[in-house]
DNA sequence: CATTAATGTTTTCTCAATGTAACATATATA
DNA sequence: TATATATGTTACATTGAGAAAACATTAATG
C-alpha cells in the first residue's frame, strides 16, 4: 500500500472518523464493500481506503459513496460559528491583505 | 482546464455547495486564496478547484483547507438518521448478502 | 465445525490531478 | 480613477491515485 500523505494530526483524525462512520453506515445497511463500490462507480479497494481514512482519495469518490449510502444530503453544508457573525450582503469578491 | 469528472447531479451539487461555503468562509476571514493555499500546503489553483466544486481533488487537501479556515472540527461526523435506529453493539464486521 | 463469501493485501499499469510558471483580467483601496 | 494585487486561466511535466487481477485471510452462516 502507498504511504499515507503527511498531514496534521487533527486533520488525519477527522478523516479516520469519517471513514469509520462510513463503514458503520455500510454495515448497518448490510451492504458489502463490493456492492457499494459498484453503486459508487469505484472498486472495493478504494472503499477500503476511504473507510481507513486514506487522505489520497478524490473527494468525488467520497461523495459518490455517501450518495450510495443515502448520506449525501446536507453534507456540503458547513458549520461556521465564526463567520456566521458576519453579513453575507457586503461580502467582497476578493480578499485584500495590506493597505494597497 | 481538465474536464470535470462525470457524476450524478445531486453529488455534483453537494460539492459545489461545499466549495461555495469554503469560499464564503475564506472571504469572511479576509484571507486570500494564496494564503490559504500556503497554510494548507497546496496552491491557489487547487484552492480554486475546491471552491468551484471540482470532484477531482484529494480529500486530504479539502481537510487541510478546512483546518486552515478553522472549520475542521466535527466535520467527520455523519448524520445518519436511518442507521441511528440500529444498535452498534451487535454490528457485524462484515456484511453478508445471501443465505450463506 | 465446514463452507463460502467478504475483506485484506499486494502488484502492475495507465491516466489524470497537482505543482509550477506565465499571462490575462478584474477588483479592492487610496 | 489609478494602481497594485487577487484571481482567472492556460500549458506542461511529474507523480501518484485508482482500476484490475490474484492470492491470503477471516468471519458469518448452516
Amino acid at each position: 500500500m502507498a504511504v499515507p500523505i503527511k498531514m496534521p494530526r487533527a486533520a488525519r483524525k477527522e478523516l479516520v472518523t469519517l471513514g469509520e462512520n462510513i463503514r458503520v453506515a455500510r454495515l448497518r445497511r448490510k451492504l458489502t464493500a463490493e456492492i457499494v463500490a459498484q453503486r459508487a462507480g469505484t472498486t472495493r479497494q478504494t472503499i477500503a481506503k476511504i473507510e481507513s481514512g486514506n487522505p489520497a482519495v478524490k473527494i468525488g469518490t467520497y461523495v459518490a459513496v455517501l450518495q450510495a449510502l443515502g448520506l449525501l444530503k446536507g453534507w456540503g453544508d458547513l458549520d461556521d460559528p465564526v463567520g456566521e457573525q458576519m453579513a453575507l450582503d457586503d461580502l467582497p469578491q476578493r480578499a485584500r491583505l495590506r493597505n494597497g
